[in-house]
DNA sequence: CTTTGGGCCTGGACGC
DNA sequence: TGCGTCCAGGCCCAAA
């Protein structure tokens, strides 16, 4: 369930150990995830040094030198671990796809049981044209999104704020766990039409998707103190939700008997499970 | 144009 | 105990 902030603690992480250095002995073990890797990725992979490391949206971006950018996708399940120069080499899993080493003896891999993740080599100057990068709407905490902005991307439309939140156009980064969790801080039903979420409502929304957001960022931040220099994998940390996954549990903005109201209510929209409080949300 | 829904993939939870 | 079924999740694409 990698969203924005896990993304972000991940390519953190991995900025940390591997930026500056040189990636040899790089290998996949099958090839494809949700689609094929590109035609000679490893090769192509093989001998490159490490610039810089970025994300957007849901993206981690490797930026390589000769212009060559390693794209990834965590999926749901995918997962890097980072294995310090002269510690012990871990076991083999047949859902390690990439492993590779770094010119300083670290050992890297890149593990996904599900396979939803994505791997791809682009030149830079592919930043904005890339399929997958191309669509993509503002960062969350970019400054140039702001009110006036926000408010205009949600006007008109006529599908619900839950569903509209997650489309990456509206704004990237966000998944199901954050949308429900912004939702609730900012009060608002997530049945609510986006389109009426427009003007003051979306006010109370984007500081609401900013404070959920950033507050898993400082959770996920504090777990990389313990994983650098550690064997570890990065980007799961202990996060606990308000409302999401907690069906029929309080609502902790409530004084009201869940035994009467039933607490936080779960539903399903667009084939995904949304939970809120339909006390404290309108 | 916009919005909806299926498919991808597989481990784990659940029911019989 | 062992089997089957369903669900979760992000994203693309086809269909309405």
């Amino acid at each position: 369930m990698p969203e924005l902030p896990e993304v972000e603690t991940v390519a953190r992480g991995l900025a940390t150990m591997l930026t500056g250095r040189r990636l040899v002995h790089v290998a996949t073990t099958r090839g494809d995830l949700r689609a094929p890797f590109p035609k000679d990725f490893a090769l192509r992979l093989e001998g490159r040094r490490v610039c810089e490391i970025k994300r957007r949206a849901k993206y981690i971006l490797i930026e390589l030198d000769q212009d060559l950018i390693w794209l990834i996708h965590l999926g749901m399940t995918g997962k890097f671990t980072v294995h310090p120069p002269r510690s012990p080499q871990p076991l083999d899993d047949p859902h390690d796809h990439v492993r590779f080493d770094t010119d300083d003896g670290a050992h890297v891999r890149f593990n996904d049981p599900r396979r939803f993740g994505v791997m791809d080599l682009l030149h830079r100057s592919e930043l904005t044209t890339h399929r997958m990068l191309a669509d993509l709407g503002p960062e969350p905490f970019d400054p140039a999104l702001d009110d006036d902005s926000f408010s205009a991307s949600l006007a008109g439309k006529r599908t619900p704020i839950k569903s509209a939140l997650l489309d990456q156009r509206v704004i990237a980064g966000l998944g199901n766990i954050y949308v429900s969790e912004a939702l609730f801080l900012a009060g608002i039903s997530p049945k609510r039409l986006a389109g009426s979420v427009a003007g003051v409502r979306a006010t109370r929304l984007l500081p609401a998707i900013r404070n959920v957001l950033d507050a898993a960022i400082k959770a996920g931040g504090s777990t990389l103190r313990d994983f650098a220099g550690a064997s570890g994998e990065l980007g799961y940390f202990q996060h606990r939700f308000t409302v999401y996954d907690r069906e029929g549990k309080k609502c902790p903005g409530c004084d009201c008997n869940v035994a009467v109201t039933g607490g936080i209510q779960r539903l399903v929209q667009a084939g995904r499970s949304t939970f809120y409080c339909p006390r404290k949300q309108r």
